[in-house]
DNA sequence: CCCTCTGTACTATCTAACTCATACGGTAGG
DNA sequence: CCTACCGTATGAGTTAGATAGTACAGAGGG
């Protein structure tokens, strides 16, 4: 359970977290049941308050990928895994999206952002050794 | 000379601004020695506030893209189109990285980002007809 | 000469977003 | 029971962005 916080992302911290969590629970890092780290601890783990940690958590909730256990803390629910693949899915377009579409604005061809995007790609190929 | 200005863009206005004339020079819709529109014209076609579109045309002054003729406007410089293309580039770039590393980050692989990008260039294909 | 246009500068203000500090209520385990 | 941990609610503080208003200097045209 490592996550990237970068404040200079423009995304905010809270959303972030939740996408990064979401990502974790698509991704099988983290499986249905299990507990979140604690406010508290995921704060003082990534430096920021806990209040945001929270604010990303009762986002998580919102989406039924968090459930409370009152006095213990929070848990992935069943239905998390299938919700995240899909937010997953739709959260990366959406980003992609509206990088593509400003290169498009900007009057690249297709084939052009195609080889912005392969050169891309390359550049940040060593960052996942999976 | 049509500008795309969203709100809900995440980036700031006099950023979209300043980004798509410089776009529209390296895509030759404005060239060297043009005027551009003045602060309360563009201000007015886009509905903002006049100091916002000057917040641009200053940032685009910083960059060597335009130069000041004294009680008649901007103009385009000479080396803009050398600059504009170079920028357009690294902007664009720049973009694309922070959502594929995002798309790294989240543990998809090199293949399942080429086909998540595929989907957004069919989507978005329509919207550029050049 | 004067009126009107250009860009520029400066200040004040408003709003929304983000983060933080604090306090509160519930649960578990010793 | 009571201490320590859980999540949660609330309000304050900070910042960035956008707006508004005013003022100034230079250029051009009638």
């Amino acid at each position: 359970m490592r996550l990237h916080i970068d404040p200079s992302n423009g995304l905010p911290i809270y959303d972030q977290i939740s996408r990064q969590l979401k990502f974790a629970v698509a991704h099988g890092v983290l499986r249905i049941g299990d507990l979140v780290p604690s406010v508290r601890e995921l704060a003082h783990q990534v430096a920021v308050n806990p209040n945001t940690v929270a604010r990303a958590y009762r986002d998580l909730q919102a989406d039924g990928v968090l459930e409370t256990l009152r006095g213990e803390g929070l848990r992935v629910t069943r239905d998390a895994f299938a919700t995240c693949q899909r937010d997953r899915q739709s959260l990366l377009k959406a980003r992609l999206r509206s990088a593509v579409t400003e290169c498009r604005q900007s009057g690249l061809k297709t084939g052009e952002i195609r080889s912005l995007i392969d050169e891309v790609l390359k550049e940040t190929a060593d960052a996942s050794t999976s």
